[in-house]
DNA sequence: CCGCCTCAAATTGTATACAAGTTGGACATA
DNA sequence: TATGTCCAACTTGTATACAATTTGAGGCGG
């Protein structure tokens, strides 16, 4: 997620940390939408010094959290409804594109291993009577994984260089709004929607059906859609998204 | 195009300065794919210091044309036929969102005007029995305009910054590949072609049909590839494009 | 002759000092 | 009271000094 940068390297270390806090910050709604974010604050709150912060902040600027203001410095950076729409149709087109060129590719038997295994384990979650909070939280783990070796199957790197752009904006994630939707009633029933869908693609790239696992892949995203509308509907309960707090939801919206 | 930080300040214009000169110095091919960068090679060359350097590092590295070493420091990144081919393909996807939600907006007369006014302007170069040098280089800037305002229209701005972002290759581009072909004889061909799609975009704009909109700008990208397909196929008039240099053609290619 | 180790030079990451510009408020005046 | 101006504190952009790590060459031993 942060490979934007450098990861584990030791030398970089400062201007890591600065970033994770500052990302937290921002999705923990501790910045709010709007806000600037001055330099020396976060000088203050984070002990390293100004180089890394600002390093930090470009590169935050470059996920799309923050925008550089006029005057100079950053603004956390405010979405509406619209933009989280777009963000997870720009994601669509881009798994489904995926998706197409790893059925085009003819993917082995071992080469979807991995993703069968990820489905075997998502099936076992959605087969169970009562979800508890711990079995949706396993099940976002898992869906994210499930499209990370999806787009990975592509063998593209111009594509999941694009994929994780896209979802840079926490909204855009495949899950972002699962956890919203963890206590209503149909709840269990997108579930099992999505996991049709997962296996849907899953058999598309086996047998090379490339038009049929891009069609899916892109309708997939469709759910997400579907979940931010019903979050939407009934007022906010976007504490659970992260980010939520970025997000300012025109109530008004249908 | 240097968006990403702050463009007419004053302010950062020793950053701003270190970018043009870094970006001129890749795309010029004036470093080689592959090579180290280092910080105090562009201070010598460029009169800034070191922290506007890293800024402009960053920020190119961002945009793709460089990637982090794993010892630290950056290196000019390599592209082969396959990353070309899969950055026009994203561009072709996103551009066909832009298309469908712009039509699907149902744009007025008006929102329309810049849009007929450019293809307008192409048609008159199109027509020319003719083209030179310059006539090409018209139709680039116009082609590059078109695109741009077909974005534009979609009204997203993810999908723009989306957009603008895989651009960000140059050979991305929409016309990356035309100056490429100017010498070729079926090169009036394809660009009639090309003004055949603009204009059954347009039109398919002003009828709110958002999925021919769709079809025809994704189709559309496919004339880039072709071009490609074209200049890999005997041999690598790649002098022609920007950051041509970075690409390596494997010769082996259909 | 080849491989490995050591060490110096080079390079990057970090901190901080300085310069330039912005912001907000106090104050004077109409 | 409203308004315009000026000033001071704050904030950002730039330069540079310092620290830590990498790199490459040279020498040593096998």
């Amino acid at each position: 997620m942060t490979r934007l940068t450098r990861n584990g390297d030791p030398r970089a270390a400062q201007t890591l940390k600065a970033q994770l806090r500052l990302r937290q910050m921002i999705l923990d709604g501790e910045l709010r939408a709007g806000e600037r974010v001055p330099e020396l604050m976060l000088v203050e709150r984070t002990g390293v010094s100004r180089t890394p912060i600002r390093a930090a902040l470009s590169c935050l600027a470059e996920e799309g959290l923050l925008e550089s203001s006029a005057s100079g410095g950053f603004v956390v950076r405010a979405f509406d409804e619209a933009d989280v729409y777009d963000a997870i149709d720009v994601r669509g087109m881009l798994e489904g594109a995926a998706a197409r060129r790893a059925a085009e590719r003819r993917p082995s038997h071992a080469e979807l291993s991995d993703l069968r295994d990820c489905v075997g384990s998502m099936d076992a979650i959605v087969k169970r009577r009562a979800l508890g909070v711990e079995q949706f939280l396993d099940f976002v783990r898992l869906n994210e994984r499930y499209h990370s070796l999806l787009v990975g199957l592509a063998r593209s790197p111009v594509l999941t260089r694009s994929v994780e752009r896209i979802m840079a904006l926490p909204f855009a994630s495949p899950s972002a709004f699962v956890m919203a939707q963890s206590e209503l009633a149909d709840a269990h029933r997108i579930l099992t929607l999505s996991q049709e869908q997962h296996r849907a693609i899953m058999e598309a790239l086996a047998a090379g059906a490339s038009a049929r696992a891009e069609n899916v892949a892109r309708e997939h995203s469709n759910l997400a859609k579907r979940n931010l509308h019903a979050a939407a509907k009934r007022d906010a309960p976007l504490h659970k998204v992260a980010g939520g707090s970025l997000i300012r939801l025109r109530m008004a919206a249908v």
